[in-house]
DNA sequence: AAGTCACCCAACCGCCCCTTT
DNA sequence: TAAAGGGGCGGTTGGGTGACT
């Protein structure tokens, strides 16, 4: 069993945050930005570590995160990265902007496999549950095959369970571009942030501006409230002020952000 | 009202990879 | 080149909560 070493060094806390952990965090982040993870729980008077840290601001604080339940647009191109990529819940997110890949494995575990099994589709295979019986029987047939290799006829007399049929593939790039509301649309709407990457979890935030537009947003809702439930709604109210006016990105890079604010 | 169950989801764990020393 | 440290990722856990009996 490997133990971090940033774990060993003290009691650290586990569990749940508190109001008062998350505010810690998001005014050590807003102040220094995001560095050296190792560090932050040190210098944001926390006793967490660092990996728990992060995890805390990609999955929860972050405020270009997306609440709420999922749309069907977002439930329709789930399944179809998940068809291409599998549980690289990672990746999937990339393409989904405010999602996290977190979230989006507790939709797909908690909901929509669940859906596809009742729609007769394996969520493992995105084939039809059928065809996991004859997966099944070929896996058998294969088998017995290769127990029996000593024995093997040289003629299969059954080709066809071995024989696949071909299914359409879904244009995941198509749906890419037909999942979103265009950036037009996206400046006046109240509802969603405006993103010039697909990519949010690469996470650039670009400089003085990105900082200060968090600023004022996290300004303004750690003074009225230390309720997190707050911060959500808030900053949910509030997309455009995440926008870089010179191009459209939410764009804050983390080492820039940190030296500018220092 | 109390107990049980099922579900959701935030958080942790363990592993891997990359970078630094 | 090997070891150590840090970050990222997918799998798993367990606490909270609502539905049901």
């Amino acid at each position: 069993m490997v133990i971090h070493s940033c774990c060993l060094k003290q009691k650290l806390r586990k569990g749940l945050w508190s109001p008062d952990e998350d505010e810690k965090l998001i005014n050590h982040i807003i102040r220094f930005g995001i560095g050296c993870w190792s560090l932050v729980p040190k210098r944001a008077g926390l006793q967490r570590c660092g990996k728990s840290c992060r995890l805390r601001w990609i999955n929860y604080l972050r405020p270009d995160l997306k609440r709420g339940s999922f749309s069907q647009d977002e439930e329709d191109l789930i399944i179809s990265l998940h068809e291409v990529l599998g549980n690289r819940w990672s990746q999937i997110a990339t393409h989904l902007p405010g999602r996290t890949d977190n979230e989006i494995k507790n939709f797909w575990n908690s909901c929509l496999k669940k859906k596809l099994q009742q729609n007769g589709i394996n969520p493992a295979t995105h084939k039809p549950l059928n065809d996991v019986v004859n997966d099944q029987k070929n896996h058998n047939f294969n088998n017995a095959n290769h127990m029996n290799s000593a024995i093997k006829p040289l003629f299969d007399p059954f080709p066809a369970l071995a024989f696949q049929l071909p299914r359409p593939i879904l244009n995941i790039y198509d749906h890419l571009q037909t999942a979103f509301i265009p950036d037009s649309e996206l400046l006046t709407g109240t509802e969603n942030y405006v993103y010039g990457d697909s990519s949010i979890n690469s996470f650039n935030w670009n400089s003085n501006i990105g900082a200060e537009m968090t600023r004022l947003v996290f300004n303004d809702a750690l003074n009225l409230s230390s309720d997190s439930s707050y911060y959500y709604s808030n900053f949910q109210m509030k997309p455009s002020l995440f926008q870089n006016p010179s191009d459209g990105c939410i764009d804050i890079h983390q080492s820039e952000f940190g030296r500018d604010l220092i």
